[in-house]
DNA sequence: AATGAATGAGTGTTCATTCAT
DNA sequence: TATGAATGAACACTCATTCAT
């Protein structure tokens, strides 16, 4: 909180200093800190001094590039969902039957609870669509984008089911003490996609 | 240590003043007024403050009776619990049949759009005890209790999925810009409870 | 900060409960609590609610007693006196001549270091007697006594100046991060005593 | 986030108003007013706003500054020993001879008398290091400084003698309500000196 | 006589934002 | 273009003291 040294000398303690001008990826550094303090903190719990020391650039760096609290964090959850369509997307490419499927979806709830921060992530931005209609086109976009993926292999009415109960499952799943047991989870998908438990 | 103005007197700005000692339901209103908070502004959104205001007390008031923010949430929360568990309880109490609790179900997500109060509430625990294992056992304990109204219904495997799928569908609604038809809603919880679409 | 439970009952976690009534020693004990907090947390530490938990008497009862927190500490440093002045006395009760003299006051310096907590209460109510007056009469009469009982022994002249080496020699000792010598304070109080060192 | 009157306008109610950027000086300006808070109202009654008003700076100038009060209070006691230490030197650059010295020291008991401030910020400074290890190595240089500066004339054993009973005879001038005659002052410091009286 | 609920001023600290450089 | 000093509102929390019981 105050900058005793002149910048570029002291390299000395408490990691690299600061040389860095000219640095086109800086925004998107920005975003991913500001991700982390998203699953550290929650969404109120971001604020510029925190993406900075995490981003590992200048304060008025953020402030720079974000016009507001407001938009860093917009712009934070646009990357968030950016990033998850892309990776949804990945965990169904090489589905080719309802079999398939089934596991995709499976591993779903299970890695869900593997790497909470994702998950983490997606409810944070439910909830604050639920109270900022702003974010609203940005959840529908997602999904969207996550339903038309699953329409692929069952049409869009059971793709829909299937995403309303995947959520469900994922919730049940990151709060449980003592984890149920994963055929339960793979029966309960089963039955929406008609298939033989 | 500083009277601004004597008690009593100065009904001037700001609402009626304050002669209010002994007031043994202070503790509830403080507790109500604190979901009342929840819902607005969030759970990072609860400030003393705030509360102090909406309950219509003095500052110094919650903080005497609750010795610090984490305490007020945990126990305006495990209000909550109390308060809808008994309402979702209520829900079902009339139901004697399959066809019934399919009505019962679809109401609860066409009432949570309504409503959506209680649904935001719902979610900010859901979060809350994503990251504080301290309110795990209140989360825990209210999808027990939902698990166990439908269960009367359906045995404990298919109120599971039940449950999880009511989930789901109740976020999808509050963050659909054009609501889904509820036929659509029936159709999915239909399926689940094994009858007839 | 709040009692949940009617008192007398439920002796099971956190200590002894209240049934307490009639407490004659009740005043002293209170007392003793406030030395306690003025070790540790200084005179500006003393609160109402530290010395009530650390008595283990309500806090209602503190206020109840001493009027103002001034008079508290008062009263407390007055208590320190008259303990410290009668410790004191009886360092020096056996003493025949100077060289018992002598050693006495050594064990005076090297008491305080093992023994910090009244040294520590002593430059408490230097300190404090500094800034406020009506304290300065308890520090004079401290002094006095304290000199009366060297003066047994030197005649007043060497006996005020022991009195301000001593209390020189003690600050020192309680600073120092190495301790001198004891040899050395030996000497230098038998410079003032007149003996060979 | 909320801007009552405008900048510059509203020369009214308090004092100037503040058009005061840019301000290089504030950082010592604000550890002088320190120092002013420390003699009248002790370590404990060092705050932030005190600190601020008599600096005549914004309260948020202090906290920028200094990140803690710990870390302010730290800093203010520095610069005490910086001053005191050099002010010390100074008292006795011009000593020649042990009359002289005698002089000098005698001068030093008589000045705290008439200036308590830097007397009181010393045994302040004692006092708080006697709880705070941390502040041990500023009283540690601190009295090596004197002592270096008595040991010129006299030898370290002596000096450091001299310098407790330094300190033992100025705490008691200042406590004392009807002042020692300044001859029992300097026989005191003569003895040890081994001057004749 | 004794208690603890009640109150609101005051504390240290964090922060979004502005702005001179 | 980029930075960090600067500001004042807001925060959680502590507290001396008052007062109804």
């Amino acid at each position: 909180m105050k900058q005793e040294d002149s910048p570029g000398t002291d390299p000395g303690k408490g990691g690299p200093r600061r040389p860095r001008r000219h640095d086109p990826a800086r925004r998107t550094r920005v975003l991913d800190a500001t991700l982390g303090v998203l699953v550290s903190d929650g969404a109120a719990g971001i604020t510029h001094r925190k993406v900075a020391a995490r981003a590992d650039v200048p304060l008025g760096s953020v402030t720079y590039h974000f016009a507001s609290l407001a938009e860093l964090r917009a712009a934070a959850f646009a990357r968030y969902v950016a990033l998850r369509t892309e990776e949804f997307a990945a965990a169904f490419a090489e589905v080719r039957d309802r079999p398939g499927l089934l596991d995709a979806l499976v591993a779903q709830v299970r890695e869900a609870t593997e790497r909470r921060r994702s998950a983490v992530l997606g409810f944070e931005l439910h909830l604050a669509a639920l109270r900022d209609p702003g974010l609203r086109a940005l959840t529908e976009e997602w999904t969207a984008a996550s339903r038309a993926v699953l329409a692929r292999f069952t049409g869009a009415v059971t793709a829909s089911r299937l995403d309303a109960l995947l959520e469900g499952l994922i919730l049940r799943a990151l709060l449980a003490t003592t984890p149920e047991p994963e055929e339960e989870t793979r029966a309960a998908l089963s039955g929406v996609l008609g298939l033989p438990a």
